[in-house]
RNA sequence: GGCUCGGUAGCUCAGCUGGUUAGAGCGUGGGAUUCAUAACCCCAAGGUCGGGAGUUCAAGUCUCCCCCGAGCCA
């Protein structure tokens, strides 16, 4: 069965952002680790481009709504490809397949008598393409959030019947694994348990949407056609537009990895959309948490805005990455320390992974020939590095199935720290001064060697171009995991212990991972 | 206003069903070493566990009140 992992389909109101790189970066370290368990995986993450938000932002600039769409999502596309984002699909809701997809899905809807006429009177807010609770009368409501003056409506829209599934919302939501992580569930519930109530799923006088079939004057609500990109992207290059066709080419969703924000039409709106249409349900939503910068909530307000693709350009894929994946316990709020960034990827990249494997490399080079030692001992199982390695893979395995990034990376730098303590221990450099301990040497030198290769393999989701290097500089085959890797759970062996060959040749060893030397502030 | 989470060493946080001297990482100070990316390894520094009251033989860990911060809902 595929598995398929989504990330949300991002808002092209403007360019891309940290917190959205952060959702990616994370479904892509998952969607690499599924793959090289052996999975077939189809990582979705795309763009949403219709909605009066939209039209607005593209009037100002003086562009046609399709125009900014297209240059937006092509930042996107652009910045994805730069982080190396694994995607297997980039749908963008402006795509004519969608719309046939949305329309189908519209009738089934219909057709199981869940939509309905309905009159919308209310405070809306554009930047939120939300309806406000604001009393009618009130007097120049403001967004909280985007502190924006509220608009007022009175239109007739069709409402989505979602009252009708508040018995099946509710048993979904109590599952144990659907709303992850468990912290955010309660929220969720709470809501739910207050009544569920229709909202509208059309607008009118809005061009910038798809048509609602068979309703004059009518498009699709930016949610309803947006949450549907997801079983779109489903269709591979040739298919033909069709529901049935896209549902079999994956679905339902492993998993929607969301910011918390959006947790509520996730997993509320859209599985009841999903009940109505008689579709299967995604089996989780893993709402995870914001960035924030030094302590402060970023934004253009107070200019501290951390830019995803300036970051990228200044401080590398794997600084970053291990960063965000390494410090941030995935689900909770995350603060951008700058002096942390670099201390955490300093210390743990450069000089405890990247030197242990320098360091041990270039013993082995010079004592044995340019290649790895012969062992004996070492590639037994009981040797006390065999043992860290089986307990980092475990871990390491256990996390990144619940999507625990900082416990999975935690786990491969404890093997690297584990090897450095054990070089300092046995202390080769001295061995090699004394007769007859050339054997316990290379004994020695095998097992740090040995424990750099699975660092680099348990690496292999979190920070693929690190990996990369490391395996090249023990002369190792390269984890695949990109978008295009065979399917197959090699990679699980390979993790087990002894699997370097001994007297294999040992390509002259340089730094894997420079330190981070940041001059000027972020 | 209702509800839910937090407030533990300079910083970021662990501390499950209450029980020996409250832990880790980073930063800081010291030591050791030279294979290595001035890296690695070892050691230390003593924080009224937000405040107060209570339950208990015993509370960071339970109860109540208060203060502060965040979030969801209204």
């Amino acid at each position: 069965m595929t598995y398929t992992l989504t990330t949300p389909l991002y808002y092209v109101n403007d360019k891309p952002h940290l917190g959205s790189a952060y959702t990616t970066l994370a479904c892509d370290a998952l969607a690499r680790f599924q793959r090289l368990k052996g999975e077939e995986v189809l990582f979705i993450t795309g763009c949403d481009e219709h909605g009066q938000k939209i039209q607005r932002t593209a009037e100002a600039a003086g562009l046609s709504p399709q125009a900014h769409c297209d240059g937006v999502s092509a930042q996107y596309r652009e910045l994805w490809d730069r982080w190396q984002i694994s995607n297997n699909r980039l749908i963008r809701t402006t795509d004519p397949r969608h719309e046939q997809i949305v329309q189908q899905f519209f009738a089934r809807v219909e057709a199981n008598g869940d939509i309905v006429e309905g009159r919308q009177q209310g405070w809306y807010c554009v930047a939120c393409e939300e309806f406000k609770d604001d009393p009618h009368d009130a007097q120049d409501p403001e967004c909280p959030i985007h502190r924006k003056g509220l608009e007022w409506r009175d239109e007739v829209n069709l409402f989505f019947r979602l009252s009708r599934y508040q018995e099946q919302i509710e048993a979904l939501i109590a599952q144990p694994g659907f709303i992850q992580p468990a912290s955010r569930r309660r929220e969720v519930e709470n809501f739910v348990k207050q009544g569920l109530r229709d909202f509208s799923i059309s607008r009118i006088n809005l061009p910038w949407g798809i048509p609602v079939p068979g309703h004059d004057g009518h498009t699709f609500y930016v949610w309803f056609d947006a949450l549907l990109g997801y079983i779109t992207a489903l269709l591979e290059e040739g298919d033909a537009p069709d529901l049935e066709t896209a549902l079999s080419r994956g679905w339902p969703a492993s998993v929607h990895v969301i910011g918390k924000d959006i947790l509520r039409f996730h997993a509320v709106y859209w599985p009841a959309m999903l009940l109505s249409a008689g579709l299967p349900l995604p089996a989780k939503v893993f709402g995870h948490g914001f960035l924030t910068r030094e302590g402060q909530k970023m934004g253009k307000s107070l200019g501290n805005v951390l830019d995803p693709a300036e970051l990228l350009e200044r401080c590398g894929r794997d600084a970053v990455r291990w960063y965000l994946l390494r410090d941030i316990p995935f689900g909770e709020d995350g603060d951008f320390q700058q002096q942390r960034f670099s201390d955490l990827v300093n210390n743990d990249l450069a000089n405890t992974i990247g030197n242990l494997l320098n360091r041990t490399s270039s013993m082995a080079r010079r004592w044995f020939d340019e290649t790895v030692p012969p062992a004996k001992e070492a590639k037994g199982n009981e040797h006390p590095l065999a043992q860290a390695a089986a307990e980092a893979k475990a871990t390491s395995l256990a996390a990144l199935e619940n999507l625990e990034f900082r416990d999975a990376a935690e786990a491969a730098l404890q093997l690297a720290i584990a090897a450095n303590g054990y070089l300092n221990d046995q202390a080769p450099w001295s061995l090699m001064k004394k007769e007859g301990t050339r054997e316990q040497v290379a004994d020695d030198l095998y097992a740090v060697l040995e424990a750099a290769r699975l660092v680099a393999l348990l690496m292999a989701p979190l920070l693929p171009d690190l990996s990369d290097r490391m395996l090249a500089q023990l002369g190792q085959p390269l984890a695949d995991s990109g978008a295009d890797a065979p399917v197959n759970a090699s990679w699980i062996e390979q993790l087990n212990w002894g699997g370097l060959t001994c007297g294999a040749t040992l390509p002259e060893p340089s730094p894997v991972m420079a330190r981070l030397e940041l001059e000027e502030p972020l």
